[in-house]
RNA sequence: GCCCCGGUAGCUCAGUGGAUAGAGCAGCGGUUUCCUAAACCGUUGGUCGGAGGUUCAACUCCUCUCCGGGGCACCA
């Protein structure tokens, strides 16, 4: 329906050349009186044309040269609102779009040939995920989702170091709690990583090697097998939300390829550096940020800025149009130095999109969970997804908008009962197949024969839903809006419902019965779509 | 001191500068001899944190301010 007046619209513009270069805005609005679209053109042009929003309202619908069997009734209405009202028989014929695309429906190639990067989770291997890590490991896929169904061909990335002080400290505490097991007395210092999984990665190696390793020392055997562990650990949990990287990047890959030798040569040949105090600073205050920052510290160690900044050289270089980065709210003042680094070097870091998610609150019987990685008092993933399953776990991190403060309630969350929404999108999907298996032992198929019979308010509601998805998948993908899709799907399902309530198939005459069928596809197919783009299952059954 | 995010119904949250601000849950009252009641219907509930400003029109944009969260490393 939109498509057909944007095109409408453009159309007009030919003849009322005032139409051209405005932004108006077709939108749903909130009453039904008020038609299925309307438009405010009128009253944006009424400034510029100094002129009566209403009579430019006329002006624009004596132009508009509309099929009558698509567009019913044209209203003027308010300050100058043009109301469109579609034809009860056009409304149906969306059934048809969705039972020829099927998985397709909601796709589309406006980005087809681009390729895109999500860069998200990127958590070094010091230990397992956590519930605050769920969060970005559950948006960045669902984001790479979207943009797959706008045409764009995705690449999924997991960035990570393996080197520097926290993976030494993550060494030597797996070595003392080695020691300890084998009875020697050790001065476990507090901010070393208290988690249990320190222990068993000591006790494996006692397993494997009993106490040949006691003078080894932090950075071999102990750091090595802590990162295998860890990272195996990761996986498992990545597979169990269905996530799947198609690639994990080692920052020490850019020390081995001379990168940051040569990007510390570039800063320095374009005088963008400087030595102070024995380390080399970069001059992001000339780069219009706010202070200049190290990039090479006392001790000869690059500081994060400088890999992270050859690091999206290299996503550069391998050709993306788009490179997504998703960090959490405590990385928020990092990436602003980074892109004026890429911007000094004459990279567009409007290519770069960096994305923030607030953090996430768990309630536990009331009580807020502080979490810290290093004092081992968090929720992992794993443990979450265990509790309460993927499924739940997915759509309650895609539900809310990045921007707010996620409080996830575990007590609800494990509730399996009506309270959870996810619940209800997947009764929906169930009871449609459930339908459908009925509805196919009485004999009757679905049939586009008569379409039109679908007359009904709810009918036509749930029609007038499915219009929107297509435009409510671009607007997600195109704002990075996870939580668009979610709402969108909890309406339609909605819908399904009332409709289902108040109209039955059984019994109702054959060639409306078998449109209804038609329609139930429909409505299945568009909750199956949007479920697989959030990563959440459609069940057949429940 | 500076930067980012939030503040909307009892709770959790939606809300492209548009028309009378919405949903879910909780509360209250109903609906099933019938294809999934994990559903549906009705109803209670609001100073959109506050103050100015811009606009034909502000929950939405600007300024100031209060409250909460996160930052401002030679950690990432």
């Amino acid at each position: 329906m939109k498509q057909y007046l944007s095109d409408l619209f453009i159309k007009t513009a030919e003849k009322l050349t005032y139409l051209k270069d405005i932004d108006y805005v077709f939108s749903v609005p909130n009453q039904k009186s008020h038609g299925d679209y309307s438009i405010n053109a009128a009253m944006i042009l009424s400034k510029k044309l100094k002129r009566n929003p209403r009579e430019i309202a006329n002006e624009i619908i004596e132009n508009l040269e509309c099929d009558k069997s698509v567009i019913e009734k044209i209203e003027i209405a308010g300050p100058g609102f043009i109301n469109f009202y579609f034809s009860p028989n056009y409304i149906p014929s969306i059934i048809k779009e969705i039972l020829t695309k099927k998985e397709n429906f909601g796709r589309s190639q406006k980005y087809y040939g681009k390729k895109a990067m999500v860069e998200f989770i990127s958590a070094n291997p010091t230990g397992p995920l956590t519930v605050g890590h769920g969060r970005n490991a559950v948006v960045g896929d669902t984001v790479a989702n979207l943009l797959e169904w706008i045409g764009y061909e995705v690449d999924r990335e997991y960035y990570f170091n393996n080197a520097g002080r926290q993976m030494r400290v993550l060494g030597d505490s797996v070595r003392l709690r080695y020691l300890e097991q084998l009875e020697n007395k050790i001065d476990f210092p507090e901010d070393y990583y208290q988690g249990e999984y320190i222990k068993e990665i000591a006790n494996k190696l006692i397993a494997e090697h009993g106490d040949k390793l006691i003078k080894d020392d932090a950075e071999g055997i102990f750091k090595q097998t802590a990162e295998k562990e860890i990272f195996a650990d990761i996986i498992k949990t990545m597979n169990e939300i269905g996530i799947k990287m198609k690639n994990f990047y080692n920052e020490h890959t850019l020390y081995e390829d001379g990168r940051i030798t040569w990007l510390l040569e570039e800063f320095k040949k374009k005088n963008l550096s400087y030595e102070k105090e024995n380390a080399i600073w970069l001059k992001l205050t000339e780069l219009g940020n706010e202070q200049d920052k190290v990039i090479v510290k006392q001790t000869g160690e690059p500081t994060y800025r400088l890999p992270d900044i050859a690091y999206h050289i290299t996503k550069f270089e391998r050709g993306y149009d788009l490179m997504i980065d998703l960090f959490g709210s405590d990385h928020n003042a990092a990436y602003p130095d980074v892109l004026a680094g890429l911007r000094a070097l004459g990279y567009d870091s409007d290519k770069v999109n960096v994305l923030i998610h607030q953090f996430v609150t768990i309630m536990q019987k009331g009580e807020v969970v502080k979490m810290s990685t290093r004092k081992a008092n968090y929720i992992t993933l794993d443990e979450l997804v265990d509790e309460v399953g993927a499924d739940v776990v997915r759509y309650f991190f895609n539900m809310r908008s990045i921007s707010s403060h996620l409080n996830f309630d575990l007590e609800l969350a494990k509730k399996q009962s009506d309270e959870n929404p996810v619940f209800y999108l997947q009764y929906a999907h169930a009871r449609i197949a459930s339908i459908l298996r009925m509805v196919k032992e009485q004999g009757l198929d679905p049939s586009l024969e008569h379409l039109e019979l679908l007359t009904k308010q709810v009918e036509q509601d749930l029609l007038k839903k499915f219009f929107e998805f297509p435009n409510e998948v671009l607007l997600s993908a195109e704002n990075y809006e996870v939580h668009r899709i979610a709402i969108y799907l909890e309406e339609l399902a909605s819908l399904f419902h009332r409709f289902y309530t108040e109209c039955r198939i059984i019994g109702s005459e054959k060639n409306l019965a078998e449109a209804r069928i038609a329609l139930c596809i429909a409505a299945q197919t568009t909750l199956r779509n949007g479920l697989s783009i959030l990563g959440v299952s459609a069940p057949d059954r429940m």
